[in-house]
DNA sequence: GCTTTGATTTAGACTTATTCTAAATCTTGA
DNA sequence: TCAAGATTTAGAATAAGTCTAAATCAAAGC
């Protein structure tokens, strides 16, 4: 037997934001979305494609950055980038930094202090798209460890 | 004919830098932080391989890796990071974030305002060792350019 | 409704960045 | 001088991400 996939809500934010990048609203980009939202742990690529399987066994890992690509260019999800670990994803776009740890190499939301000034100026010339804090070092768990 | 290699400085700040987290001070080490110093445009450890074999030939990828690594560690560079592209190396230590141009690729320095407050108050038990601010976007020669 | 066109998905091959391994070499301390 | 541990090395191995070509799908025009 064959599944189909339709999308479920045609308006709607998500595909507004797509709307606005020139994409379209499909069933996997949807699904994708829907599992960053599902756990929001900033999971690797390759997290994403195993959770997404779950409900949808066909898509594979090329769609899967696919979508995390167009999720990101659309202004929907960011990317996190630590060390030299695999980038992961996060559909949380408020103002908060990524602290990452070192140790166990878990990432966690830190939210700013409330009115928290422009700290960089930019010089002429630079368009700005994003801009990530992260903040790395040692978490509340493995700093209780001994050793 | 066979080349040898010693330590010119035995002193000095790279050395107690290392010696401060148990390392030592290697020519390897040594030749890698000066490449690092010697252009300070963020290379990747590729970039950093190919610079230091000029002059130390026989140096290997691996000893790259590893000499980053110890540089990092004992806090004399920092790694940048940014989207899916290979990390870079930054011997300037100093408070300063880091431009990203998704056309080029380029990093830039960015000088942060004076008197900058701390912007994110961490939770109790979170040890920090870093912390970096990234910015993306495209930078004035790229988004200059027709298209 | 039927076709064209371009967007999207897919599997799998491929590339690139990084890590690992085991042997050789070097350094330090006893 | 020796033993122990740190470091370097080449190359194999792994992991993350990209690319390709074919198949599918969806919107627009006829």
């Amino acid at each position: 037997m064959e599944t189909r996939h339709k999308v479920v809500h045609a308006d709607g934010p998500l595909n507004e934001a797509l709307a606005h990048s020139g994409l379209r609203l499909t069933p996997q980009r949807q699904h994708v979305h829907s599992v960053l939202l599902g756990k929001l742990d900033h999971p690797t690529a390759d997290q994403v494609f195993m959770r997404a399987k779950q409900t949808m066994p066909e898509i594979s890992m090329a769609t899967v950055y696919n979508c995390l690509d167009a999720l990101v260019q659309c202004g929907l999800v960011r990317q996190v980038n630590h060390d030299r670990a695999a980038t992961r994803y996060c559909p949380n776009m408020q103002d908060h930094a990524h602290f990452y740890c070192a140790e166990c190499g878990e990432v966690f939301d830190i939210e700013p202090a409330r009115s928290r000034p422009v700290a960089f100026p930019l010089p002429a010339g630079f368009k700005v798209t994003t801009i990530e804090t992260s903040i790395r070092g040692v978490c509340p768990d493995c700093s209780g460890q001994k050793k």
